[in-house]
Parts: C-alpha cells; sequence; structure tokens
RNA sequence: GGCCGAGUGGCGAAAUGGCAGACGCACAGGAUUUAAAAUCCUGUGUCCCGUUAGGGACGUGCGGGUUCGAGUCCCGCCUCGGCUACCA
C-alpha cells in the first residue's frame, strides 16, 4: 500500500493549498518582496503544451523557494483569452466567443491546478473581462490624451499643447484637430489586407504570395482609416533604458536592433531639368540665406542617408514607388512604364515586396535631379528596394559604396563612382576575386583543354591563371592598384566600410568618420541638408477590424444628415467600460469595415447631450491585454483606478519574468512602451516593468522535431500526470538541461526522475507495509560526521543552484544525496527533514506528503528554507592531482588546506612521480593550493 | 544574406582556464526470488599493452594560436537550430 502514488497524494495537498488558503498573497509586502510573473497563456483550445509548464515550474520553483527564505511573494496567473481562433469558432458555429474562451479557460485553469503552481488564485485574471478591459480601455484614453514634448522626452497631457498663434486663430476644431495629430493615439491611412474572397481583412502574416493563407484567395492592399500609436516617439528611451536591465545580452540586442536607431543626414537635391543649372544655382543662393527647411517644398527631392561622406559618388536617386513625386517626377515618355510599374509594386504584399533573394527591379522616371555637392544631374528612378515608410522614402544611391545600389547599378547600368579607398587587403583580395570570376567564366580555357583532348585540364589552367595574377598583384604597388579601382570599380564589388576619402574634391583624403561630420556641418550651413536619425520603428497599427477585441472608447461626431464630421471624442472616462456589443451572427459582411459595423443601432449610435455619434468600430489588436497585465495582478479587484499606487510601489518592478522568446520584441516593447507613458502621466513608480527575464528554450519532441499535430510528435501533459504525477512532469523538465536551452522530450527520462522520486519515499517511508509509516531507518539520532558533510554539501550546492536557477544540477545533487543515504541504514530524523524541504520546491505534493508522515501538522510552504555551515561540508582530506608538462601523471591525497611546500613534497613523495621525474630539471613548479600540483620539466 | 545560440560517450547532459564525461537514461554483471517483476549492489568514453595488478595513447565539430595547463580564451572555417529579411 504505501507506495509512491502520486495520483493520491497530488490531489490531497492541492485541496490542502486551496482550502488554507497556503498561497494568498497580502495585499502589501511584509519586508523583502518578489514578484514573479510568467507570461500568460492564450487558453487555446487543445489545452496546455508541455512547453508551458517549464516555464511555470521554473517560476514556481524559484516562488516556493524565496518563500521559504522570508519574501513575501507574488507569483500571478491569468489568460490572454482574446485573439483569433475564437472568432473564427463563432463564425463557424455561431457559438459566442466569450463562451468558448470561457471553457477553454476553464480546462487550462484545471490543468495548471493539476500541476501544483502556488498561484494566488484569487488573483486570477483574463484580459476579456469586462472589469479589465474597462481598464485597457482607459489606459487607451491615458494614451489619446497624451502628446511627446520632444524636448523634455516626456508625454504630457494634451492641455498643456501648446498651440501655435495661427492655429489658435482658425477657430475650435482646427485647435482640436491640430491636437489629435499630436495624440499619441491617433488616426491615419494605413493600408490593409482586404481578402474579398473571405470579406475579412488579414493580418501580414495571413497573407502568403499575395493570397489569402486560408483558401488561396486574392488579396489586395487598400487603405483604411486606422489607429496608431506613436510608439517611436519613446524610440530613444526604450533603447536606452534597455541597458541596466538584467536581460540577456542577445535580447537587449534584438529589441535594440528592432528599434534600429541611426544617425545620418538629410539632404535636399534640386529637382530641375538638366539643362537648367542656373536655377540650380539662384535655388542655392536662396538656401544659404533661407536655411534648410523643416518641411521640404516641391522644388527638392529630399533624401536621407548615414552616408553623407559618399554624396560625391551619388550616380543617381531612387523613389519609393509611393512617394508623392512619382507622378510629378516622371516625363511624358516614361509614364506609362513608370504607372505600370508602380501599380504592380503598390499591390504587391510587403513579404513580396521584401523578398531580398528576388533580384531587383525598377524604372527610370526621365527626370534628374542635382547633387548638392557639386551641381551634377543625376538620374531619378523608381524602384521598391526603397521604402515609403522609411526616412524620405527617397535615396541617394551610391553603387561603389552599398550593396543594393550596387546591384542595382549593375543590373540597369547605371554609372559607378568610387569615392571611398578601400584598406589594401580589401584591394588586393577583391581582385584575385574578380580574376577567379573572370576565368571561371572564361569559355576559351574550356576550349583550349578540350583541344588537347584533356576536358579535366580546364580547372589546372583556371588555378593556373589565378595563381600568376595573384602573383603580379602581390608585386604591384598599392597606388597603381588604387588607380585601377578609381577607374573600374565595378570590377571589385562595393566596399562597404569605413575609409578614406578619394574624388570627393576638397574633401580628399579625410577619414570617413571626420568626412561625416565635417559635410555634415557644410550642408547645414549652407541651408541644403541638416543631420538626421532614423530608426527602423514604426507606429504601431493598433486597430483590428475583428469582434473579438476590447471597443475603442472613441465616438464620431455626426452632423444633422448623420454624416462624420471628421471631430472625435473620447468616451468619457466615467462611462468605461464600453462593451462588446450583441451580434446576431459573426459571419463577415463582404466589406473591409469592422464587424462592429452590424451591431445594433443603440449600441453604435449613442445620443450624448443631445449630439449623436458613432462608435468607432475598430477593436484593439491581441497585444493590448498583454501590455499592462503584470500591473493588474497587483491589485486585480480594484474599482476605482486600473492599480493602487502605494500598492504598485510596494511590488513593482516584477523581478522575474520568464516566457517564451517569441515574445522577445513585440510583447515586451509593447509593455514597455505602454509602462513608459504611464510613468510620464504619474501612475507608475518605475521607468522600467521587467527587472529581470529570462527566455525558456523550446521542448522538442521525441524525435527531436518541433512539435505539431501533422509530425505526431505532441505530448500531452494530462498523460504524463496521469502515468507519472506531476511532481515527476515537474523535475523533469527541470533535470532535462538548462532552462534557456532548447531540448527534446524524453519519456525515458521521466521514467528516471520518477526512479528518483520513488527512492527518496522509500528513503523515508517503509514501503513493505501495510500502513504509512516511516521507514525504521530513520530514527531520532545524531548524524555522523560524514552524514552531516553530504547534508550540508547538498544544502550548500542546492541553495547556490537555485539562486542562479540552475534546477537540472540542483536535482541532481539532490539525486547524489538519496544515493548516499539509501545506503545508510541509519538516517536521521533531522537530516531527512532538511532533505525534504530542499526537495518541496521541485516536487511540493511528495514533500508535503514526506513532511507531514516525518511529524508535522502545517504545510512545508513557510518553513524556514534549511542553512548550511560552510565548515562542515569540507572534507578533512582531499585528493589532488599531479601533472607532469600538464599531463595527468597521479595523486596524491593531503589534508584539506595544505600550504604549497606541503603539496610539492608529497606530490614528489608520490613513488610514480619521483620516478618519472628522476633525472629530470624541474624548471617551474605550479602549485593551485586545493586545486593540482603542476612540474614543468626539461 | 544578416544577427543570435549550439556542436562533449549509445542518448539527455555536467565541468569559477586546473583530474573531461557529475547526475540521469540505456547496457552488462551480481545479490534477492521457486521464477519473474520490483528492489539493492557493482561496472560502463575509445583504442592499445598486460593472465591479473596495473600501465599507456587518443578523446569535447574542423584548422591554427595564447598558456605550465584550453571543452572553457583568441583568429579562421564547417554543420545544425532559432530569429530576421533590401531600413539607405
Amino acid at each position: 500500500m504505501p507506495r509512491y502514488t502520486p495520483a493520491s497524494i497530488e490531489p490531497k495537498w492541492q485541496q490542502y493549498w486551496a482550502q488554507n488558503q497556503t498561497f494568498r498573497t497580502p495585499e502589501m509586502p511584509a519586508g523583502k518582496k518578489l514578484y514573479a510573473l510568467d507570461m500568460f497563456p492564450y487558453p487555446s483550445g487543445s489545452g496546455l503544451h508541455v512547453g508551458h509548464p517549464e516555464g511555470y515550474t521554473a517560476t514556481d520553483i524559484v516562488c516556493r523557494f524565496e518563500r521559504m527564505r522570508g519574501r513575501t511573494v507574488l507569483h500571478p496567473m491569468g489568460f490572454d483569452a482574446f485573439g483569433l481562433p475564437a472568432e473564427e469558432h463563432a463564425i463557424k458555429t455561431g457559438e459566442h466567443p466569450r463562451s468558448n474562451t470561457e471553457n477553454n479557460i476553464r480546462e487550462f485553469t484545471r490543468q495548471l491546478k493539476m500541476l501544483g503552481f502556488s498561484y494566488d488564485w484569487d488573483r486570477v485574471l483574463a484580459t476579456t473581462d469586462v472589469e479589465y478591459f474597462r481598464w485597457t480601455q482607459w489606459i487607451f484614453l491615458v494614451l489619446f490624451d497624451t502628446w511627446f514634448d520632444a524636448e523634455q522626452q516626456k508625454g504630457r497631457p494634451i492641455s498643456e499643447l501648446p498651440i501655435p498663434a495661427e492655429v489658435g486663430a482658425q477657430g475650435e476644431n482646427t485647435v482640436r484637430k491640430y491636437q489629435d495629430e499630436q495624440r499619441l493615439a491617433y488616426q491615419a491611412d494605413a493600408l490593409v489586407n482586404w481578402c474579398p474572397g473571405l470579406g475579412t481583412v488579414l493580418a501580414n502574416e495571413e497573407v502568403i504570395d499575395g493570397k489569402s493563407e486560408r483558401g488561396g484567395h486574392p488579396v489586395v492592399r487598400m487603405p483604411l482609416r486606422q489607429w496608431m500609436l506613436r510608439i517611436t516617439a519613446y524610440a530613444d528611451r526604450l533603447e536606452k533604458d534597455l541597458e541596466p536591465l538584467d536581460w540577456s545580452s542577445g535580447i537587449k540586442k534584438l529589441q535594440s536592433d528592432w528599434i534600429g536607431r541611426s544617425v545620418g543626414a538629410e539632404v535636399d537635391f534640386h529637382v530641375g531639368q538638366a539643362s537648367s543649372l542656373p536655377g540650380f544655382e539662384q535655388w542655392k543662393a536662396s538656401r544659404a540665406k533661407s536655411g534648410f527647411p523643416r518641411k521640404p517644398a516641391d522644388d527638392v527631392l529630399r533624401i536621407y542617408t548615414t552616408r553623407p561622406d559618399t554624396l560625391f559618388g551619388a550616380t543617381y536617386m531612387v523613389i519609393a514607388p509611393e512617394h508623392p513625386f512619382v507622378q510629378r517626377l516622371t516625363t511624358p515618355e516614361q509614364k506609362s512604364a513608370v504607372e505600370a510599374y508602380v501599380q504592380k509594386a503598390v499591390s504587391k504584399s510587403d513579404r513580396d515586396r521584401q523578398d531580398a533573394t528576388k533580384t531587383k527591379t525598377g524604372v527610370f522616371t526621365g527626370s534628374h535631379a542635382i547633387n548638392p555637392v557639386n551641381g551634377q544631374p543625376v538620374p531619378v528612378w523608381v524602384a521598391d528596394y526603397v521604402l515609403w515608410g522609411y526616412g524620405t522614402g527617397a535615396i541617394m544611391a551610391v553603387p561603389a559604396h552599398d550593396e543594393r545600389d550596387f546591384e542595382f547599378a549593375i543590373l540597369f547600368k547605371l554609372p559607378i563612382r568610387a569615392v571611398v579607398a578601400p584598406t589594401d587587403h580589401w584591394l588586393r583580395s577583391a581582385a584575385i576575386a574578380a580574376i577567379r570570376k573572370k576565368a571561371d567564366l572564361d569559355k576559351n580555357i574550356d576550349a583550349l583543354a578540350a583541344s588537347r583532348g584533356q576536358p579535366d585540364l580546364a580547372q589546372s589552367i583556371r588555378d593556373g591563371v589565378v595563381k600568376s595574377a595573384t602573383e603580379i598583384l602581390a608585386q604591384s604597388p598599392i597606388q597603381e592598384l588604387l588607380k585601377d579601382y578609381s577607374q573600374r570599380p565595378a570590377e571589385y564589388g562595393p566596399f562597404i566600410v569605413e575609409g578614406t576619402a578619394i574624388n570627393s574634391g576638397s574633401y580628399n583624403g579625410m577619414p570617413t568618420a571626420e568626412f561625416t561630420s565635417k559635410i555634415t556641418a557644410d550642408l547645414a550651413a549652407a541651408g541644403l541638408g541638416r543631420e538626421a536619425v532614423n530608426y527602423k520603428l514604426r507606429d504601431w497599427l493598433f486597430s483590428r477590424q475583428r469582434f473579438w477585441g476590447e471597443p475603442f472608447p472613441i465616438l464620431h461626431e455626426l452632423d444633422e444628415h448623420n454624416q462624420p464630421t471628421g471631430m472625435i471624442k473620447a468616451v468619457d472616462m466615467k462611462d468605461l467600460p464600453v462593451d462588446l456589443p450583441h451580434l446576431d451572427d459573426y459571419k463577415p459582411h463582404g466589406r473591409p469595415e469592422p464587424p462592429l459595423g452590424k451591431a445594433p443601432a443603440e449600441w453604435l449610435y449613442p445620443v450624448i447631450g443631445g449630439k449623436k455619434y458613432r462608435r468607432e468600430t475598430n477593436t484593439m489588436p491581441q497585444w493590448a491585454g498583454s501590455c499592462w497585465y503584470y500591473l493588474r495582478f497587483i491589485d486585480p479587484r480594484n474599482g476605482q483606478v486600473f492599480v493602487d499606487k502605494e500598492k504598485e510601489k510596494a511590488w513593482m518592478p516584477v523581478d522575474l519574468y520568464v516566457g517564451g522568446a517569441e515574445h522577445a520584441v513585440l510583447h515586451l516593447l509593447y509593455s514597455r512602451f505602454w509602462h513608459k507613458v504611464l510613468f510620464d502621466r504619474g501612475y507608475l513608480s518605475t521607468i522600467e516593468p521587467f527587472q529581470k527575464l529570462v527566455n525558456q528554450g523550446m521542448i522538442l519532441g521525441e524525435n527531436g522535431e518541433k512539435m505539431s499535430k501533422a509530425r505526431g510528435n505532441v505530448i500531452n501533459p494530462d498523460d504524463v500526470v496521469k502515468e507519472f504525477g506531476a511532481d515527476s512532469l515537474r523535475l523533469f523538465e527541470m533535470f532535462m538541461g538548462p532552462l534557456e536551452a532548447v531540448k527534446p522530450w524524453s519519456t525515458a527520462g521521466v521514467v528516471g526522475v520518477r526512479g528518483f522520486l520513488d527512492r527518496a519515499w522509500r528513503l523515508i517511508v517503509d514501503d513493505k507495509s501495510e500502513v504509512l509509516m516511516l521507514n525504521v531507518s530513520v530514527q531520532h539520532t545524531e548524524p555522523t560526521e560524514e552524514q552531516n558533510r553530504t547534508l550540508h554539501k547538498t544544502i550548500k550546492q542546492v541553495t547556490s543552484d537555485l539562486e542562479g536557477m540552475q534546477f537540472n544540477t540542483a536535482i541532481a545533487r539532490m539525486m547524489e544525496f538519496v544515493n548516499f543515504f539509501t545506503k545508510q541504514s541509519i538516517r536521521p530524523h533531522s537530516v531527512m527533514e532538511r532533505f525534504v524541504l530542499l526537495l518541496s520546491p521541485f516536487a511540493p505534493h511528495v514533500a508535503e506528503e514526506l513532511w507531514q508522515l516525518l511529524g508535522h501538522a502545517k504545510t512545508l510552504a513557510y518553513e524556514p528554507w534549511p542553512t548550511f555551515d560552510d565548515a562542515l561540508t569540507k572534507d578533512a582530506e582531499i585528493e589532488i592531482p599531479v601533472q607532469i608538462l600538464g599531463k595527468l601523471r597521479g595523486k596524491v591525497v593531503v589534508p584539506a588546506g595544505s600550504d604549497q611546500p606541503t603539496l610539492i613534497a608529497a606530490a614528489r613523495a608520490e613513488p610514480r612521480i619521483a620516478e618519472l621525474l628522476s633525472g629530470k630539471e624541474v624548471v617551474k613548479t605550479i602549485v593551485v593550493p586545493g586545486k593540482l600540483v603542476n612540474f614543468v620539466v626539461k
């Protein structure tokens, strides 16, 4: 009977914890706090995946450990429950997304509770709870009420936005529009993927090759009024504040690359006919007086470059197909070609356009612009390798020093002009590569070899050609090579790193960095350019044409004919939440407007203060709810504010945040952005939400491939718990390897850790007896010296492994402990007690059971963590390896703490060492006390 | 193409520049048993010499380097995985 049976032990303790509210967190921490957070799951219909418990177990172990060390722990769980699958399910079956979502949450909750995580379930929340998204909407209104003061680098209330006099003079509506343009939440026309076949708008990742992922229907891109969040305003702070965070350097870099800050210059190219140089001179003269205008007028093409030092090498320009100048710059002869090109480019999805493997495309507009540094006309092309959304949507192309421009120039036979002298090494290897390429393509060599009846000879002829050319090159002076490069840069390929200026007028000889700052200053002085900073990060497209998301708390004003006036109004904060309306069905209605357009009139057209409005019908993206849930967990039932200020101050920041790397960029960036806005507006005390971040590695199937239904290698946690128990599942997921590593599942491995728990059980329990009782070996005696040393070593190692989140080695240490004590016929009660406490964070159910059996009435969750005496962990004698010339030649046993002379003497006394050293001269002896002795001999 | 991570026994893995392979799986031998399962004990990197005791060589993806000493640090490659995709 008293075999280890998790199936009865585990539910017993789960019930105990629930009934006694063991893990209920106090409102405010007493003493040191720990806020440990898991990335909450999307409750999908397929239930918990074995990947979920990996991170959840890790945080749970840390929480249980720190609770025993006296910290007040906040460890909550919730559900990121808005999302597409529930809506698609609704379209298919007519079942309301809410009921489907709630069923899934119930199932997830059951599975999570089955694993014995010490969450405070009283704090559970779902982003779909009306009382939760009421505050999501409230935060949106804060964003709506905020503008970014670039000078102070801070978000401020819109009421504090200075109104320029000329705007103020034009009346209230102009002022309101001006304010609306400055808000962090604003509207803009953005392109959406509209799929007429499915009657819905699709996300970028749902579009493949211009067709819908489901059904393969054509997808067109069309502009739609969208809500945007001005995250770019915070780009600098989002990047700078990363630095002190306790995140892996990889994740920090990922975020920083995503933000993609670059410093360069904006330069205006005068747009005129090639012959109209006088116009250019006039323009230049006027610019010298007026300076560089904030916004470019129609007479110039403004470009952004990070390499203004290559201005003299600009041989053509490219504007994006969406650039407003396309039409104006296209000459009549080029009109049809340009129009056809633009038409095709605009209809392509972003993904297709950005497929870098494809060869470049483009078309000449027929017009030229004047290079401001040398007055030379350069042709303007349209090509989709220039993106409208970045910089100014126009570039100067410097093919000699940019890979993309080089490829394009070769393709369209545009001139290439070298303006940076490469290093000697680069020049020589580029020259050799060019010769090799030429030789490889030379058909004459094949013909020669064939004529001799030895086709195989071709390769050695080629090698010979390259070899002799290399020898000649090695002897030719570098000036000559440089001259050749300067004349024929196309042969050498693009040189894209820094160097020294050539062919650049008075700037010749300057190193790139110096040149860049000098010419930027010169351009600025002449009113032709200015320093500029750009980010890859774009503003966040925040609206979705979906039903199952948070409604926007925004109203559009209507006039007496029920037509929108273009003015918008925020729903009053006291009127939140704006709940989702009832819909009769969820089928798409065939127009690109959101499904909420089908809502009943009493929802869609509220009348407030005698004025009629139409509600915003877009909904928020899934990211919205997950942007701030960590704050709500601190105060989940507060009906007055989103989080109480005092509580926020006491609990924030999150001390440990664990989740998958797939959220390394977007979720974390969005959360950090909202957090900073809320901080600026005085609602939060911290500038960053997540102090320490750990990304768990993916768990693969037993065959080493990604788990998926299609591959048939999915492991279901329910099955594992049924067969081995939750403690075994937890333990195995931690024993597999380091938390961050990608690792394959192994059922044999689960058997292994289950075996360990069985052995630990038998260590303490009499498994032969009919009733549950202690093993006769467990006695109230003092531990022997050796037993005590094993105990203290184990406590020391498990403790430090836990502090470093090295769960796999901590478990190995406990296995060693069990192996040792299994051989002991007397196992001191006090030692067993402390072992059970060590085990408890990993395998809490069996630990509670053993703790009870060892004579304790109450849970061990708040028992003090065992301490160790470092002196007791030390062995009296240690074995020291002895090396000769770094090779292991013997070992000596010496008292621990022996000094250098003792060690050397002991080593020399070892017969084998003495034999090997005889007749040799020891030139050096290396002694690392406690570690090794190494004789260096001649 | 770029960035990040990883390559160690038959497998999962361990190792502040200091005895490579802890711990687990698997396998082998033994004890217990009428027998088996379960359990407990012992062994297990490869190769070579030796009947044994023991000894030796090799060994952390490949090639170099630094060092008394390198899985660990540096340089150059190869393979696999993840992320990313023309950001001027």
